[in-house]
DNA sequence: TAATGGATATTCAAATATGAATAACTTTAA
DNA sequence: TTAAAGTTATTCATATTTGAATATCCATTA
């Protein structure tokens, strides 16, 4: 009676989220030729056509359409069977996937993973940079290290400790364009701001100033740049305190003071209890805050 | 990533509700080693034991149990889907499952059905016999004759007509033991009545009777072995006035008067523009009264 | 116009998964 | 105690599925 192939719809929702065969191929890990016949018999068992077919890849038909919502439903149900078997395991082998944005990646995690590698050698362990929140639900990640507190209620958040910011400037920089002395003088400077990015805007407007990401001299979402040119001597960066000493660069205070930041620690609740998962967000907690030197 | 097969979720929820490789491997058209070999891949893939074995048979661990219930979850998905894509289809070949009760199959529609076979010659016709409500969700049926309205909701119903109900027994019957003439009387007389099944009872308790099945001579659900012992002259039925003749049956009328049962024609929502089955319930809302000779 | 790149479908040798038969075991019934 | 009937695991020849290579098509670009 039930004889239809749950994979089969494992194929048809990766087909029509690709919009190619050549490409849901490659992620399911089998052939095109494979899934191309695959995608054939089931359209043969099912007497109706679900993609039309071109050159330029595959398309939904009307009737295609109406199984999809359907089909995501059943992967969020595969998603947490497989959350939730993983979830339980106690193997310290196989990988890890950390996510942090390029600040904690840079200039923290380099310190203190050596180590966990000496602690933990069968683990492998994969970052990904990122400033997006990556999606913990598909497991893009399995901990991730946020600045800002999910509010998704299925996820466990752990907040490790408020990292202090301000604004800095190199030494050649303030003795060629001198130390500004009240936000007024502040604001003619070389600031160096976001692209894309509106999360300094947000932060601005709630302590009440209007600082458009277009006000900035110098704009780039990739932080990193900001503090090497910081360093030399392109600019007023604000960034943490933590790194000023690294970078020769010196505070400036005009009395601007701003809201340090917050960082979570966050791992999937079906997850919690895997053991690789525990070990990693353990040594994060015991370690990340004295990386900040 | 995800290189979870969904076949392997199906293949567990099989095994789990089967209790067997044997019997799972069955139903999922497979041999019994394969289903074997792919449980053992899929334990060895989560590093986790998912049933215990015994010569009895398998039984979940606590770790399988944890995945169960989502894995419900998942088949109902996969249940949905498979009625959303067969309710599109058009095709008149194919197999088409009825339920039916006892006295439907057996009384009315012998009568028409050879006309159904007639018209869609393409068409398999098989009949689920059963005095239970056959699950819709599951298609253990396409299409039910149900007695009683469902109150499911993604059930589309349609009410037939009533069949008018009355009790009978047969001229033998009544020469040997007299026609009671009043419901005292009545219920001194050989009844014909149920085992287990309440439907009668929860009738009569409707009526202001108190009439217990444990209060019938002659007990069985078996509702056509009621007529057939009627007409040997074996005591007084409740039963359909349409079949009355045919069985050289004679009313008794004791001034109490059976409400008519009424007769709905159900199938599911996903599935009510399928062909098939749009053309068996057409046949049956035109033919089926008429079958009430 | 011709070349390129990306797409699906087909071919065919090779790897893979399958199932009949069987082994090994346990419970139940005789 | 033995036989029967049920279970899962293993073996091995077979059948199926797979994927590299290829054909073919179409839009885009030089």
């Amino acid at each position: 009676m039930n004889n239809f192939n749950w994979q089969w719809w494992q194929y048809f929702l990766a087909i029509a989220d690709q919009g190619s065969l050549s490409k849901a191929a490659s992620i399911l890990g089998v052939s095109q030729p494979t899934l191309s016949r695959q995608l054939l018999a089931m359209e043969n068992q099912l007497s109706q056509t679900l993609f039309d077919r071109s050159t330029q890849g595959l398309e939904l038909t009307t009737f295609g359409q109406g199984l999809l919502e359907e089909c995501r439903l059943m992967q969020e149900s595969a998603l947490r069977l497989q959350r939730l078997a993983d979830g339980q395991s106690q193997i310290l082998s196989g990988r890890i996937r950390l996510s942090a944005n390029e600040m904690i990646a840079l200039y923290y995690l380099p310190n203190i993973l050596p180590d966990f590698q000496d602690r933990y050698p069968q683990l492998k362990v994969e970052i990904e940079v990122n400033n997006k929140a990556s999606n913990l639900d598909k497991r893009d990640a399995d901990v991730a290290i946020r600045m800002f507190k999910p509010v998704q209620l299925d996820l466990i958040v752990k907040h490790l400790f408020d990292l202090p910011l301000n604004f800095y400037a190199s030494q050649d920089y303030i003795e060629k364009h001198g130390c500004p002395q009240n936000s007024n003088e502040f604001l003619q400077h070389r600031l160096l701001g976001y692209d894309r990015d509106t999360q300094f805007e947000e932060g601005a407007r709630r302590l009440g100033w209007n600082l458009k990401n277009e006000s900035f001299m110098f704009r780039c979402d990739f932080m990193p740049l900001h503090l090497e040119l910081a360093k030399q001597g392109g600019g007023i960066v604000g960034t943490h305190k933590s790194l000023c000493d690294r970078y020769g660069l010196v505070p400036i205070d005009v009395g601007i003071e701003i809201p340090p930041l917050p960082v979570f620690l966050v791992c999937h609740r079906d997850v919690q209890h895997n053991k690789r998962i525990r070990v990693m967000m353990d040594f994060l907690i015991e370690r990340l805050e004295g990386a900040l030197d």
